[in-house]
DNA sequence: TATCCTTAGTGTACTAAAAACACTAAAGAC
DNA sequence: GTCTTTAGTGTTTTTAGTACACTAAGGATA
C-alpha cells in the first residue's frame, strides 16, 4: 500500500468592483505549463504555510492588499486538472474595495489586470471552473450576509451599495425596496457627508452599522 | 524558497437518520496520536487517488456503503491539528439511508459506530469542529434542495419524511404546511401501498419523483 | 439667472408566501 | 366495543416581497 502526497498548490479568485463591474485578478503564466496563458494568480505552499498562509500572501504579493476579506472556496483535485501530475488546489476568494490594488508583477507572472469575471478568456488549468465556483458562491453569500461591505469603501452612497449588489447578482434591483431592506435591517447607517463632484445632486453617504461578517434570514 | 507538501487525508462525516436522531460514524483510534479516541473514519489518500475516490474507498471499506451521497465539505490545515505536523484533511459528508450501512472493522480502526450527531463525545484532532461544519452545511442543504432523498428509503411515509427534516434541522415543524410545501413543489408523489405493522392507522408511502439533486427557491 | 439634465430621495398599494391552527379517520390493543 | 395511537386534511391570519412615479438639488449651459 503506497501513500502518495501530492503537491499543494493555492489559487485565488480576488475580486474587486472597478466601473461598476465584478472584476478578477488575472495573471499571464510566464512559464510552462500553460506559458503566456491567463490565469488566476497562485503558487505552491511554501515550508510551514496553512493554505491560508498561502493565500494571504499571494494576496500581497500580486495585489498589494492587506486586510481582504477571504474565504476558502475548494479543494479541486482532478487529476487531469495539471500535465504534470497530480497537484491539488486549494482555492480562495478574496473581495477588496474598490481601487484599493496595487497591481504587481512578479517573476512567474506578467501582465495582471482586472477582468470582467463573466467574461472571461479561457483560463490555464481548470481556473475556468474555479471562477465559476467563486462567482456562484459570492453570489449566495451576497444575498444571506452583509459581506459585501468588504466590497466598498468605508463611506459608499447608496446608489453604489445597489451597483455592486447588481453587478454581482447580475441583475437590477428596486432603488425604493433596496434602501428600504437595508435601513429596515439596520446594516447602514447615514452619516454627515454628501459626495461631491458630481454634476447632480449630492448623495448622503452611508456607512456599514457594522463591519464583521453576520448572517441574515433573508435578502434579496 | 522551499516548498512544502504536507500530507494529505481524507475524512468524512457519514450522516444517516436512526430512531429519527441524526446520527454519525464514529470509530475509535487503534493507533497514536489520539488511540483510543473517538474518530472521524478516514486515512492518508493512496497512490493516484483523488480526494473523493478516498472518501468512496473510507464509505466502503468502514460502512460497507456505495453509492450514497457525497460532497466536498473543507480542507482543515491548521497546523496544530495533528501532532505529527502539518496534515491536510480533505473532508466530506456522505448521506446513508437508514439501514443501509453494514458497519466494519478495520485494522486501524475499533467498535464503529453510530453516535448522535448533536452529542458527540469529544473527538481526536479536530474532528468536532469537522463535525459541526458538516452538520452546519446539512441544515443549509436540506433547506434548499432535495437532498434528504438520499437519507430515507425508496418508499416512505410523510411522516418519516418529516422527522427527517426535524431530526436534521432541530424543531419541529407543522405538519400540514409541511406536507402542502412538498406535494405543492411536486417534490413527492403518492404511492398505492401503506405502512404495515404499526398498530395504528397505516400511512400511504410517497417516493421523490426525482432523485437527483435540484436546488428550490425556497423550504423552511 | 433661468432652463435643462442628471442623479438623489421618498411611500403606498397589491400580491405571494409563511405561519397558525383543530378536527375526523383508520388500524391494533385490550 | 372502547380506547389509544398515528394519518390525513383547509382555511384564515400574518408577514414579506414586489411594483410603481413623482419631487429635490446640484452642475452645466445658454
Amino acid at each position: 500500500m503506497k501513500f502518495l502526497d501530492p503537491t499543494i498548490t493555492v489559487d485565488v479568485v480576488i475580486f474587486t468592483i472597478e466601473d461598476g463591474t465584478l472584476k478578477t485578478l488575472i495573471i499571464q503564466r510566464a512559464r510552462e505549463p500553460f506559458a503566456n496563458s491567463p490565469a488566476l494568480p497562485g503558487g505552491f505552499l511554501l515550508a510551514g504555510e496553512t493554505s491560508k498562509d498561502a493565500a494571504l500572501r499571494i494576496l500581497r504579493d500580486k495585489a498589494g492588499v492587506d486586510g481582504a476579506y477571504l474565504e476558502q472556496l475548494y479543494t479541486f483535485d482532478d487529476p487531469s486538472r495539471d500535465p504534470r501530475g497530480p497537484i491539488f488546489s486549494v482555492t480562495y476568494f478574496a473581495l477588496v474595495p474598490p481601487g484599493e490594488m496595487t497591481i504587481r508583477e512578479t517573476e512567474h507572472t506578467q501582465r495582471p489586470r482586472l477582468m470582467s469575471a463573466f467574461s472571461l478568456p479561457k483560463l490555464a488549468f481548470d481556473h475556468n471552473k474555479i471562477v465559476s465556483y467563486a462567482i456562484e458562491r459570492l453570489q449566495s453569500k451576497v444575498e444571506y450576509t452583509n459581506v459585501t461591505y468588504s466590497l466598498l469603501p468605508k463611506l459608499f452612497t447608496l446608489t453604489e451599495l445597489q451597483k455592486t449588489y447588481e453587478s454581482i447578482l447580475g441583475r437590477t434591483l428596486d432603488k425604493r425596496n433596496f434602501r428600504k431592506k437595508f435601513m429596515e435591517l439596520g446594516l447602514v447607517e447615514e452619516t454627515d457627508s454628501f459626495s461631491k463632484g458630481g454634476r447632480q445632486r449630492p448623495a448622503r453617504l452611508h456607512r456599514f452599522t457594522s463591519r464583521k461578517p453576520s448572517q441574515l434570514k433573508k435578502f434579496f
